[in-house]
DNA sequence: AGAAAATCATACCCTGGAGGTATTTCAGTG
DNA sequence: CACTGAAATACCTCCAGGGTATGATTTTCT
């Protein structure tokens, strides 16, 4: 199997072009690179660079190698960092990064019972994006991310608990807050609609958006607002219509007024871990919620069950 | 960094569970693997494995490493395989894998393109599932897949090349086949429906599945064909109705009848290689798909151009 | 074009650490 | 308590990764 020495080296090259300096961010002298690269041409069985001609060039073996390389390299880092920040916790804290949007959820209550079940773990909880979270759950900023955007990380294992259906939200005399019962997107399609959170990509903005166009609407986008909170605001204020999870709708009914849709629409709320992470506290949470749902009747997803 | 060397030798005390016969499996004596352990301990600063009791237990930080790495391996052996079959071939060749339902679509048409265009290169076509061209991408089997599932690995790059619209099929004398216009999936909630393929999941089939739970109904399954040519049989022999992509209607219009589906419904048509791929092979197929893309109207998704 | 500079390869040496053998220490078991 | 199986320790060997000196080639400057 290949070293990552080696292809640390051979990234390393690559990316400066030139042995001489690539030995120099390496911390060793020329010749031993040299040689270095050759013994991982001679294990590839090709030429990884094109030497005949300065400023040296990858051959098509090296980008495909190069490409993958620095994969390797950054997987390896994240699994460094991790796994180092976990040696050095004693570990009876519980660190939960969420999403805005979850406080509305149920993580309140859910997080209420973790206190009362596991009295002897320190809990802290982060606001972070979804994308955020990942970054730290890999290096140990946080144990568990609560959010809403399906991303895909091999070193993170996300499990999907549930998925939340979307109303739209009006201010309290806009025309389409009187009617009764739900509301199609259709009819939303020339409402001037607020939508957030701008950045980071992807967001639930992102969702919110396919989901009229899968609907083959195209949405009439008035704002984009940062977070939430700014974009119920901006309801209020008459500035246009949103599309927001089910459970704002408790939190905030005095200034704003909600319709169901008719069309199924609906935002995941995902937990998500590193994967192999086993440490008592987790299981701990992941039993608490599954006792919750249980409770709630809400389906308990069975990936939940394998936590325990 | 952490050596490969030594995460090899970790997972493999880890599923042994046992020094000695780890040490077996890897050819070397066992002092010498209990130093790497220990190695490997200290550069990560907790103890991965519990020796105080017999058989061997990893620790939660030897959990947590262990998840990782098995992965971390699996990657590095993925691209090894990858990037030496790359160099094992002169690659004037260029394979491509391509599930079944793509034939009916323009599939044959940019391929008789790319013979015309690339007359010096070999073409050599691969009928696989998506999920096997993922495989089949990684160890050089083929060189460009053609598939209709959306799938994540890092060690390919997947462009969706357009979204294919799907119709509705029946047996030409079937009540719904006389209508005009287009229909909805509602009223095809009660029809007796076939769905193809049953293996591997994810499938087409799942996607058929979802558009209709998507809308908040139930489909009523009677048959799981093992491909779009049976089902599509079936529909024929009045065993039901299918979904199909739209491409089919050209290739079997003279015992089936097709209807448009008045909802947005759609498959993605995906070209998958592997990531850093940039051989002049795959720089031509891009080519010829933009410029045939370009002729028949779609739109050129730009990551193809990032291709050429 | 020719000289100078830059850059990579080769030749050769030196040392650390990966692996081997022999032995000790310990945890489970009758 | 003695026995057995298994991991740790002690110590040795030797190769491979790294260093220096220098040669071969390509690039650049005059």
């Amino acid at each position: 199997m290949i070293d990552m020495r080696l292809l640390r080296y051979f990234v390393t090259v690559a990316d400066e072009g030139n042995f001489n300096r690539a030995a120099e961010r390496l911390h060793i002298a020329q010749p031993p690179l040299s040689r270095a690269i050759q013994q991982l041409e001679a294990q590839i069985g090709a030429p990884l660079l094109d030497r005949s001609n300065r400023p040296l060039r990858l051959t098509a073996v090296g980008r495909l190698l190069h490409a993958q390389a620095v994969q390797i390299l950054a997987r390896m880092e994240d699994v460094e960092t991790m796994v180092k920040a976990a040696a050095n916790s004693e570990r009876r804290r519980l660190v939960i990064g969420f999403v805005a949007s979850t406080i509305y959820a149920r993580l309140p209550e859910l997080i209420r019972e973790f206190r009362k079940t596991a009295d002897g773990v320190e809990l802290v909880m982060v606001e972070s994006t979804t994308l955020d979270q990942i970054a730290a759950l890999k290096d140990g900023r946080i144990d568990v991310g609560f959010g809403r955007i399906r991303f895909e990380d091999p070193a993170v294992r996300r499990i999907i608990l549930r998925d939340e259906k979307l109303v739209a939200a009006f201010s309290l005399d806009h025309p389409l807050a009187r009617g009764e019962g739900p509301i199609s997107l259709r009819d939303l399609a020339d409402e001037p609609q607020i939508i957030y959170p701008r950045a980071p990509r992807p967001s639930y903005a992102d969702q919110v958006i396919s989901l009229f166009r899968d609907h083959a609407i195209e949405p009439r986008i008035v704002h984009e607002a940062r977070e939430l909170q700014i974009a119920i605001g901006l309801v209020a204020a008459e500035e246009g219509m949103a599309i927001v999870p089910e459970s704002v709708r408790r939190a905030r009914s005095h200034d704003v007024a909600f319709r169901e849709l008719s069309e199924l629409a609906t935002s995941p709320i995902i937990m998500s871990h590193r994967s192999g992470d086993r440490s008592p506290e987790l299981a701990l949470i992941a039993g608490v919620i599954a006792r919750k749902y249980a409770e709630w009747g809400y389906d308990v997803p069975t990936a939940l069950l394998e936590e325990l």
